[in-house]
DNA sequence: AGAGTGATGGGCT
DNA sequence: GCCCATCACTCTT
């Protein structure tokens, strides 16, 4: 049984629905995978795009929760991020590691290698070819990006940790993982 | 397993 | 100009 997520279980604080996003499951054309590690990023918090205002680039963010931030960094990759919080508060969660569940053949040609398919934030975007076309989308719709609840729980104590690759914000515990 | 590093481009002060 | 919410390759324990 699987069924669309529901808005309202993504417009709340980022903090609780990073944990609440572990083993929900991400659907992108035929290839499917199961959340195990996100980050969230806070109204207010020196970490996050929004931090520093609205821009075309971050717009999303304050926009509707439920709908998916994407941008592009490095020169090279791209990151996905699912928009929580009230509209105008500019929360949302970063999607850092998926197990792959279906579309497995589709992701290992994308990447081009056979291992480390979706165990980080822009591995997984090229896997499920994510990119700034995809920003702005609504996941709590049918359409070519969705979340999913197959009734799996998330976990009931995933491990918190400093969340990575950021140089302010490094002291609060907003990365959360599944064991293994 | 871990450290060092080059690639590469949009966004912002 | 400078800064990245990164990755993969290389070399070293």
């Amino acid at each position: 049984m699987r069924r669309l997520l529901r808005r309202a279980e993504l417009a709340r604080n980022a903090d609780v629905v990073a944990p609440f996003l572990l083993n929900k499951l991400l659907a992108a054309g035929e290839c499917v995978g199961r959340i195990v590690e996100v980050e969230a990023y806070m109204a207010m918090d020196p970490a996050s795009h929004s931090f520093r205002g609205r821009t075309n680039r971050n717009a999303v963010m304050f926009g509707p929760a439920g709908h998916l931030y994407v941008y592009f960094t490095y020169g090279m990759h791209h990151c996905a991020n699912v928009v929580t919080g009230g509209a105008g508060d500019g929360q949302a969660v970063l999607l850092r590691a998926i197990e792959p569940v279906a579309g497995i053949d589709l992701m290992i040609e994308r990447r081009g290698r056979k291992a480390h398919l979706t165990d980080g934030p822009g591995k997984l975007c090229q896997a499920f070819d994510i990119d700034l076309a995809g920003n702005g989308i609504d996941l709590c719709r049918a359409g070519p990006i969705a979340l999913f609840d197959d009734g799996v729980a998330p976990p009931t104590n995933p491990a918190r940790s400093p969340r990575i690759g950021i140089r302010v914000g490094v002291d609060t515990p907003w990365r959360f993982t599944v064991a293994d």
